[in-house]
DNA sequence: GTTATCGGCTTAAACGGTTAAGTAAATAAA
DNA sequence: TTTATTTACTTAACCGTTTAAGCCGATAAC
């Protein structure tokens, strides 16, 4: 199956040193016209590509980056992943996924065995599991990295992220535009700043309108599907909320059932607002109202700010970007 | 930022050769308990991770595959990375992630850039533009491979699919039985086999029911959003069919605007079924009957057996698999 | 005419890890 | 007791690339 070709190969055959060809390859000022244009003509007829191993290990350079998220099958992540893998492309880098399935063990594993030189810098989105903060303060440290959407606020590295602060206030401002009386928050995220911004945005508007903030209306995201189902029907039922406020798309999508099942109207008798990026929101019944972070910009920032990083240009923590989020109205919050 | 923890640290700490510590750390015969015991110490204590490019410039293992496929942000693709991505975290394969959005000189572009030995092997599901089979025929030589879901046909590789032209003849019958005198198809992947049969099962099942086959009623995809939501909308238009196939689910989803748009009732006036991983498909108004692809399985599947090929169990082309999709019947068909 | 400069190449040492071959001491077999 | 085997290492070559240093002949500078 094997037999590589490699600088050796096209040496002997030009009677040159490998190093002549190594050189003539990155167009260097100390080789002669006519032999580069021989060792270019050979390469390409044999189809002669760098091996990364050995020009990585000499030259400490991968042209690899890694991701971590926290799961791939989900419409925001693999948007971002999408924007990355872009700028990625353009630069000639390669893209290595991990998946950290919200735990954080997993995560530390993975970024630790990323310290060997595997890759040139990280990008990463932390998992919302309770996690060791003093790991992400020595990682920095070690490895180029950024961090997009879900980040650590207090760890000294660039961090893309969208107001998510501003999104929820306005978010739970247009349902009390729109007559809500009793507003109910489904809360993930929380030990993330993400989600405790989000959480904030929708305590602050409702402190501001002077409306009824308690944790009964909380419900907590929970990894088992069946029980935020449980959770989110016992809120509706005992407490009765005209509106809700679902910080993470996969509450919202719980919620819809519930109201199914109990025969509730979406937007009469509850209203509904989430954060989500699905594409599919338009066509639900009813449509959803969303706060649509920008997923693919998120990723492909994220990417050309970690790029420029690798690229020697020294970038400052506080490049750190927040992207705006669109807060797009629906029918789920039609207001008669 | 770096001083990389080498195996030469470890040597020189313990007073013994590298040679020793690696053939400790891969837990050789050769090495003493004793010496062994205190290299794991102290590579567990200082950290230490296997530089991979050195082991696999000189093993030629890069414990890496690739992954080439059309979009990352697609339901069924993401499904499928990550049914690859969990197989590969449990033999500690590292997982590299390329689009090709769907054109087929990116993808040869990638293909060859494998070819040095930066990965062990690919899992690839091909785009859908006429591509070059010869290309392909040239690869499988030269690295394992394993196709999945999008296939060439003719080539001597391990394929994982699904049964389309089943699936398709069975979704076209249910539309039969369901009443549909003249049914429609949105036409894509026309130049894979996937494709080719999904059509063909479309074709047969007519044909057996003595039923209109005609060119009028498929529309086939077009890169371009615009183009064909307008074909889908002449379509219905000018042949008003009673009900629709969808090859794939970004043809779904503009037949439902288009019929809000003529105010069209799904599924009294057309039925709908769909290729789709939506996992809002029960959500959507009216709620979509899908032909649902095993993606996730899918992916766990051709990641396993590429494995496999890569532990040099030799693998027939022969132990190509075809799982099962489900069709699942929702009120885009209801029957009354 | 001697010395500097330069163009165009080669040599050889690294990068970190693996492994075939060798060695020296201890133990077992003859 | 001598020889064979085993145990526990070390040595050194090698994987493919890069790059500092060196070399040699030719041209330019003085």
């Amino acid at each position: 199956m094997k037999r590589l070709v490699t600088m050796k190969t096209i040496a002997k055959e030009l009677n040159v040193s490998t190093a002549t060809v190594s050189k003539a390859l990155q167009d260097s000022y100390e080789i002669g016209n006519e032999t580069k244009q021989k060792v270019w003509a050979l390469a390409k007829q044999l189809k002669y590509e760098l091996n990364p191993a050995g020009s990585s290990l000499r030259g400490q350079k991968t042209k690899t980056i890694a991701v971590i998220i926290p799961e791939i099958a989900n419409n925001f992540f693999s948007l971002a992943i999408k924007g990355i893998e872009e700028i990625a492309r353009r630069l000639d880098y390669h893209v290595l996924i991990y998946q950290t399935h919200e735990n954080s063990e997993i995560e530390m594993a993975f970024t630790d065995s990323l310290l060997n030189g595997r890759v040139d810098g990280i990008l990463i989105s932390i998992s919302s599991e309770t996690s060791n903060n003093e790991h992400f303060r020595e990682l920095v440290k070690k490895i180029p990295i950024v961090f997009f959407d879900r980040v650590y606020e207090d760890i000294d590295a660039v961090k893309i992220t969208t107001d998510d602060y501003l999104s929820t206030y306005n978010a739970t401002k247009h349902l009390i535009d729109c007559g809500c009386k009793k507003i109910a928050y489904l809360l993930a995220l929380d030990n993330l700043s993400t989600g405790k911004k989000r959480v904030q945005g929708y305590h602050d508007a409702l402190k501001e309108h002077n409306m009824l903030y308690t944790s009964d209306l909380i419900v907590k995201y929970d990894t088992d599907e069946a029980v935020n189902y449980n959770n989110i029907k016992n809120l509706i039922l005992t407490h009765k909320p005209d509106g809700v406020i679902s910080s993470i798309e996969d509450l919202a999508l719980p919620c819809y059932y519930v109201c199914k099942e109990l025969n509730l109207n979406i937007p009469k008798d509850l209203k509904i607002i989430s954060f989500s990026n699905l594409n599919t929101a338009p066509l639900l019944n009813p449509s959803l109202t969303t706060i649509t972070q920008p997923a693919f910009e998120i990723g492909k920032e994220a990417a050309s700010i970690l790029f420029k990083i690798l690229h020697n240009k020294h970038v400052e923590p506080n490049e750190s970007m927040i992207l705006e989020s669109e807060l797009i109205k629906r029918d789920s919050t039609s207001c008669n």
